[in-house]
Parts: structure tokens; sequence; C-alpha cells
DNA sequence: AGGTCGAGCTACCCGAAGGTAGCCTTTCCT
DNA sequence: AGGAAAGGCTACCTTCGGGTAGCTCGACCT
């Protein structure tokens, strides 16, 4: 219970340093500034992170685990390869949205991580890409994919969607679920999919 | 020529700048890290900059500029829709990759730009979006291409491409005019475009 | 009731970096 | 050659913000 406690100021220290970063980005915003918003003093927040650049650490890594969580988990999962990439799309679209502020400041912070935490986050993204980049020649060896390049194919969609950080505006005309949808509808067609391959998923 | 060497020394301000921006980041770099890097001191960039700030916003905004004249260039362009999408893809893949570095700055210090400076990018960029979406339309229009929706579509090219500036290491295993024709395949894909009526182009 | 413990606050330090005032040197013109 | 102007440097100011030492107040236990 005390335990409880002391997690749940921790995530509302980190609820709050979200905003204010995502915002007016990491430099633009003091630690006063979220001390302020969240009705405390500085050293408060000191209490539970080590640093300014700590908090930073503890608000990109989860969201990157999350997204290396999403497409391992289509990896695993049963079907055909395009109704895997078709999961993998959708799954970590959604991560992308509905996380997106911890995206858009883990994108333009990177340099100011620490380097051991740059280097845990970095070893995350490169597994992303390996195991996209294996989904996708699992697709070309079962002749569901038209590929020249695995590699390439992988970066251009995770390119494709991480880039919906810097434009989705949450309740604007497309909705989360119809946003996955298209997003995984045209990542299938850039890979040569016979969408007809998915009919149940659709 | 006195014009001549006061534009040669304003550029090769601005040369080291974005050299050093991108490696360290816009607040993790200073003033006086980029004279010393020129053997000159500070008072020297301030004769050719009113401020941190603004040296920013000056090796953002071409960049931005010359995104845009690609594909705008491309949208004017004689041929099909499908010719003027790859001509359009292809142009943008090569700004991106050969002005990676301003682009990358640029993502990651947008919030530190002034707010004349940023609303005059976002105008751009939206521009941008605009002449990129019409493009599509105009390619469903005349049958070429198939798509639920241009706008999004736009915003998934731009993204795919864009994004390259994360990945792209000069001299790496693919080259610049690889990665730019094979980035247009892949858009080309993606918006249900028959690659056959590209057979001159390719 | 009194004491102890700990959470959070007040008040402060100090380094770093953006920005500037005023001097020096070099060059070019007369 | 002498002088003036311009370009750049030395030396400085000032602000701001990350980080910390030590106090206070309230809660809980005895």
């Amino acid at each position: 219970m005390r335990e409880e406690i002391l997690a749940y100021k921790r995530e509302r220290i980190l609820e709050e340093a979200v905003k204010l970063f995502y915002e007016r980005g990491f430099t633009g915003t003091t630690l006063d500034d979220i001390a302020a918003e969240l009705g405390v003093t500085k050293p408060f927040i000191y209490t539970h992170f080590r640093s300014k650049v700590d908090l930073l650490a503890a608000l990109c890594k989860p969201t990157i685990e999350m997204s290396l969580a999403a497409v391992e988990n289509a990896a695993a999962s049963p079907g055909t390869p395009t109704e895997r990439l078709h999961r993998a799309v959708v799954d970590f679209t959604r991560v992308v949205l509905s996380r997106q502020s911890n995206i858009a400041i883990y994108f333009r912070e990177e340099k100011s991580l620490a380097p051991e935490a740059l280097a845990e986050i970095n070893a995350l993204r490169r597994k992303f890409d390996h195991v996209l980049t294996r989904m996708l020649r699992d697709g070309i060896v079962a002749g569901e994919f038209e590929l020249d390049d695995a590699g390439l194919a992988s970066l251009a969609i995770g390119g494709m969607i991480s880039w919906a950080y810097t434009w989705h505006r949450p309740g604007g005309r497309l909705k989360l679920d119809d946003l996955s949808g298209e997003m995984a509808s045209m990542a299938l067609r850039m890979v040569g999919a016979r969408q007809t391959a998915l009919a149940k998923v659709e």
C-alpha cells in the first residue's frame, strides 16, 4: 500500500512531465514548471527521480518497449505472414497514437538521454527492425509478398507509422481504429500482398 | 565581392552549426563551440545572426523550401500522374538524404523556433501536403491510383520518406539513387499504381 | 502527551551559456 | 605616412535553472 502510493506519485510526475515536455520541449520545461503543475515543489521530484535526464529516460523507454512488444507479439501470433503483418501494423499504430507525446519526446530528445539509457533503447529499436524484417522475409518465402529489399521495406513501414506522431490530432477526422486499419492496408499494398488473403481480418 | 565574402562567412557558420547541432543537439551545442570549430569567437557569429534561434531558423527554412520545391516541381512536370508521383518521391527523397542533418535538426527543434519562423515553415508544410494530396487525387481521377483517402496516403508517403533522416547513413549499403528509386516503387505500390505504367522511367 | 521519524518545503548555491560593450588591429584610402 | 573605419577579439554581465542542505510540520507510535 505504501508502495502503491509511491508508484502513484511517480506516475503523476511522469504524466505531467510528458504533457509539458511535449508542449514546450524538454529544455523549454523546467522542473519548477512540472512541480508547479502538480502543486508541489522541485525537491519532491528529486525524491522520485535522480535527475531531469533520468525522468526523460523513464518516459521514453517503456514506450519503445511497448512498440517492440507490439510487433513481437504479432510475429509470434498464428496465421499467415499477411495476417501477422496486418496485426503488427495495427498494433504498432495503436501504440504510436496512444503514446504520441512520449514518442514525440523520445525522437526529439534522443540526444539528451544518458549514454546507457540511449544504448538500451537503441538495442530495442534494432530488435524492432529485426523482427519486422524477419516477418517480411517470411512473407516473401511464403510467396505472399513481393519485395526487393525486406530491410528497407521494414524501415519504410516503421517510418510511415512512426511519423504519425507528427500529424495525428486526437479527436481529428480519423479515429484511432480507422487510422490503424488504413495504415495496415497501405502497408500490405506496399509489400505487394494480395488483400484477398485477408478476407477474414477485414 | 564584399557581399560574396559576407555570404561565404555566413555559409560557413551555418555549415558548422548544422554539423554540431546534428551531433550534439541544439541545446547541447554552445555558440562558443561553433565559434571554436570555425577558429573564431562568439561575437563573430553575432555579426551574421541576431541570435542562436535566428541561426536555427536560417538552417531549417531553406531545407523545407527545397522539399516543397521538389514536389511542386514534380507536380508541374509533364507526364501521367504515376510519372509525376514517381518524380516527386525520387526528388523529395534526394532532398531528405542530401540535407539529412538539417531535416533532423528541424524536426527535433521545432519547438525552439521563434513563433514567426515556425508559422512560415508550417505554411510551407501545409502546402507540401496539399500539393502531394492533389497529385494523388489526380491519379485517382485518372484511374491510375486506388486509394480510400488521398490525404492520409500523402501523410504516409511523406512520413515514409522523411523518416529516412533517422536511419540513413551516408556511405551505407544503399546509395542515394538506389534508395530514391526503391522509395518510389514502394510509394507507387502503396497507392495501387500499376508499375507497368512506368516502363519508360525505370 | 510527548517524542521520533519521515515527507516535503524554504532557501540557497553555482555553473553555464546567451548576449554585449568597448578596445585593438589591420587595411585601405587620401 | 597618417588617419579613419570596419571587422573581430577580450572581457564581462546577467539570467536562469538543475541540483542540494537543512528545517518544519504532521502523523503515528509508545
